[in-house]
DNA sequence: CGGACAACCTGGTTGC
DNA sequence: TGCAACCAGGTTGTCC
């Protein structure tokens, strides 16, 4: 999205705005935001974790956060409006740039020097994943000592930017590590498996043009394919594709999780307890102390 | 620290 | 066909 974005929006000024549902506006309150926004110039996007970060002339961000159905969408001069629209934007150049988000969890932020005292939500995001500085070091680094499940960890964006419910599971099979894999006890090698995964999921639904398991839109309003390429997600029930082991789809944080139980066993926690159930290891780790 | 769960929201699907 | 229940690509906060 982002990406896209990027070939088109720099240059662009933003003539005025609107918000049709107040709470997606995250940061100041809509009021204040629609005043200041307006005939402000676009100069650059980038991108921390799942926030699309457009860069205004005079020094200030527009962030946007498409929370689980948001789609964010140019639209040219006449085109038809979009269903579930809660913000925006006109350009300069007839345009529209809307954020089409039934569910009302996507967040819009304007950060300028007016903004002193406000933390906005993107600086406390842990690495991008896509960067030359994500390595397996850094990975393990962010793993050690913790006791949360893996997929829980990977989840948790303060560690890792970006990787939402669906990478997380493609990942962890690209790996062939447990969901519930303890994050400390996954073993160097193992890391290094997720580290190189993760980077090649994510690349290659980038190259698909996203993953449209449900509402995920592009800029256009299409459609991605990475749908058609997910390995485990959204797939229990059915053979995996490595082994043909039926894919398992269990809870881990509160989120469905798809898994191959042949591929991704359980592992001991590496130094001590080597004998016991699955049950009584986990138990034998949680009364570990730091 | 970490697990469980509720909130925030609405639409689409499933089950009876 | 109708309707209730359930599920959902995310994030944050509370309680224990």
């Amino acid at each position: 999205m982002v990406r896209d974005l990027r070939e088109r929006l720099p240059g662009r000024i933003i003539t005025g705005s609107e918000i049709s549902w107040d709470r997606t506006v995250g940061y100041p309150d809509s009021r204040t935001f629609v005043t200041a926004i307006r005939g402000h110039k676009i100069t650059a996007i980038e991108r921390r974790g799942k926030f699309a970060l457009l860069a205004l002339e005079v020094g200030g961000t527009l962030a946007i956060h498409r929370g689980m159905t948001g789609s964010l969408l140019l639209r040219p001069n006449g085109h038809p409006d979009d269903r579930f629209v809660r913000a925006r934007f006109y350009l300069d150049d007839g345009s529209e740039l809307r954020l089409d988000d039934s569910r009302k969890f996507g967040r819009i932020y304007l950060i300028t020097e007016e903004s002193n005292g406000y933390n906005p939500p993107w600086l406390k995001l842990g690495i991008e994943p896509l960067a030359d500085a994500f390595t397996t070091t850094v990975l393990m680094e962010s793993f050690h000592a913790r006791r949360v499940a893996i997929k829980t960890a990977l989840l948790n964006q303060r560690l890792v930017a970006g990787i939402g419910n669906i990478y997380a599971d493609e990942s962890l099979f690209g790996a062939r590590i447990h969901p519930l894999q303890p994050a400390g006890s996954v073993a160097a090698r193992k890391v290094g498996m997720l580290r190189d995964a993760i980077v090649h999921v994510l690349n290659r639904a980038i190259l698909a043009r996203g993953t449209t398991f449900s509402t995920y839109k592009d800029v256009d309003g299409q459609a991605g394919h990475n749908q058609e390429r997910l390995q485990v997600f959204g797939r229990q029930g059915q053979p995996c594709p490595r082994c043909s082991t039926t894919i398992k789809k269990i809870v881990v944080g509160g989120r469905g999780t798809h898994f191959c139980p042949n591929c991704q066993k359980l592992r001991k926690v590496v130094d001590k307890t080597p004998i016991g159930t699955a049950k009584q290891r986990i138990a034998a780790d949680s009364d570990m102390k730091e």
